[in-house]
DNA sequence: GCTTGTTATGACCATAGCCGCATAAAGGCG
DNA sequence: CGCCTTTATGCGGCTATGGTCATAACAAGC
């Protein structure tokens, strides 16, 4: 079993993960740099809070940011997360697909 | 970019391992199953916290249970939890060897 | 049926964290 | 230096949920 310090740390990363806000801007972001008016425009929203959960999510490293001028440019750091999402896609998906066979079978 | 539906399907995936809770009683069955009592004695935890977590888990298929008599003997489900773990140490190991390089080149 | 031991659940409190509003900080332009 | 634009942050309300206590449901033995 893993230490307490480290299951504690796996929990603080998937709680990152935990939030739609924050899960999304990651994905959002996955499709390419943006600034955070194209944020806006593409999750609708509010600036403030999608500054909030950027800082959450750079503090982690899963997203970093360039300053261009005033605005500020912000892409995601590494393919994690779209491997943790593969990860637990297969599973949801088994997951219907034996609840499925079991309703056929009855 | 997953689909709004999908996106809050990982998001509530990953909300029940970020409790050190949950996630302690996942990988303290991935060692061999076990019964409330045996679980109550390696956490700490309070039995109605115990039956709550491992209903989640249930509910959400990374647990099951069989019962023994009066006993249930819970088990987990899977190896998913520890190949997502796995992914994330990597990461959090490279993150602090890059965070150890910059610091010794200062 | 009654008692005992084990697990699940309803009621409740405390706290964490999202979210918006307002505003401050920072950076460019005339 | 003012002024505007863009981003970060202090404050506060609200909701969700972790955690406990008491108790109900359930199974076994007498």
């Amino acid at each position: 079993m893993p230490s307490p310090q480290l299951l504690e740390e796996y929990c603080q990363f998937f709680r990152l993960l935990s939030e739609p806000a924050r899960l999304q801007l990651i994905c959002q972001l996955r499709a390419g740099p943006m600034d955070v008016a194209a944020l806006i425009e593409a999750t609708g929203f509010s600036q403030s809070h999608i500054s909030r959960q950027l800082g959450q999510l750079q503090r982690a490293g899963l997203v970093r940011c360039e300053r261009d001028g005033v605005r500020t440019i912000w892409s995601a750091e590494g393919a994690l997360v779209d491997e943790l999402c593969s990860l637990v896609q297969t599973r949801l998906k088994r997951r219907l697909e034996n609840q499925l066979a079991q309703l056929q079978s009855a």
